[in-house]
DNA sequence: TAGATTGTTAATCGATTAACAATC
DNA sequence: TAGATTGTTAATCGATTAACAATC
């Protein structure tokens, strides 16, 4: 009796939810019919009880005393991960960044369909990216008002975030895939924010490296 | 009194850290001298209870009263966080993601120091990666016990970081910045993990775009 | 049936927030 | 001194873990 009770699951189970379908892809490439919330906790380092909460979350389909069917749970979290429509996508940014961004979500990345990539720089402008030719931001919000994209991926200075997130939020962008240092916050109704601080996170490296525990002699 | 308890800094105040020391910094290039927990939340999106509880784990310095010394305060943070000598880093892996990560390095990381980068294709082998030439993965094992770098960034698919894992760890690896899909476990004493799953990110935005709520009509 | 494992409620743990005495 | 703000303890909140009855 699935209680797709979309809701009431809490941001650290979808962040959660990609690895499991990590899992589970695997499980399932490699012929497993079955899969108790153990033998899955033990292979994510994580608890039985957490497997087990999390699956609730969005429908109880184990059966008692055998366990999940692989097939079963791959394909819900598909269909929560993947289905329904493609999300339009534009790239904002097309420095080294951006076009690794754009390479990654064109080969590796699924539901999202890159339709149109800006940058401000006159040698960016007019330059090929995989299909599409890079636009003058200039045009950006003609082009969002036309084609309405649902997702941006911010690939430029902080400032230039800043400055640009207000006019993406009244464009009606629901998600951003930011890249800058620009905090975005995610305080518009509906609206969701991912942000990928690869600086912050280089630091925070840096600073449990220099400061973990000498190896006790 | 400067109570530097550093073992008792929590992962989330740890991930804080690098936030706090940009706005920091921000505040102090517009000269800017004295600051109070409330102005931070404010700007933080936060509450003036976790600034100044996060402050008190790595020492009391405000001034009641007052507030905090915005200059104090940079210097605190700036010596916690890139003080010391640099980290040598090693790149693994210099395809189109390995390569602009090492630009990152090398332009906006503060602290670390790349020292070698490494791939297995015969036509990666050899070429240039900005100061550097690129080496075989198969002289690896030499170069660290020469070397004895202290982090590895990780930009190779899964399969291949999950087999590296184990010989960077015994080579001494103690810092990982981990860009593949494998979900490298700091479960090793002393060795520290940042995962960068640029899949899973994406993957989650998605989930939360498609799944939210429709704003109230 | 007996054994196993789920679904779900209860207990624990840790992080965030609130409150307030100390003190500048 | 009076007002403001910290440092720190206590209360709350939410997530994780444990426990166990339901059931395959």
């Amino acid at each position: 009796m699935p209680n797709q009770n979309q809701n009431k699951i809490s941001l650290p189970v979808i962040k959660r939810l990609p690895r499991y379908f990590r899992l589970v892809h695997e499980l399932k490439d490699r012929g497993i019919n079955t899969v108790s919330s153990s033998e899955l906790a033990a292979l994510l380092g994580t608890t039985a009880s957490q497997v087990r909460q999390d699956f609730n979350c969005f429908g109880g389909f184990g059966q008692q005393g055998v366990g999940y069917n692989v097939d079963l749970l791959f394909r819900e979290l598909e269909k929560l991960l993947y289905s329904g429509r493609e999300l339009d996508t534009i790239l904002v940014g097309t420095g080294r960044l951006g076009r690794t961004i754009s390479g990654f979500l064109a080969s590796e990345a699924t539901g999202f369909r890159l339709v149109a990539a800006f940058d401000n720089a006159p040698g960016e402008i007019g330059r090929a990216l995989g299909q599409l030719t890079v636009l003058d931001v200039a045009t950006l919000q003609d082009f969002c008002k036309k084609h309405k994209p649902q997702v941006a991926v911010l690939c430029i200075p902080e400032q230039s975030a800043a400055e640009l997130a207000p006019t993406l939020l009244q464009l009606g962008i629901k998600g951003f895939w930011n890249f800058s240092n620009y905090d975005l916050a995610a305080d518009s109704p509906g609206v969701t924010v991912e942000n990928v601080h690869l600086g912050d996170s280089i630091s925070s490296l840096g600073f449990q490296v220099r400061n973990a525990e000498a190896p006790r002699a």
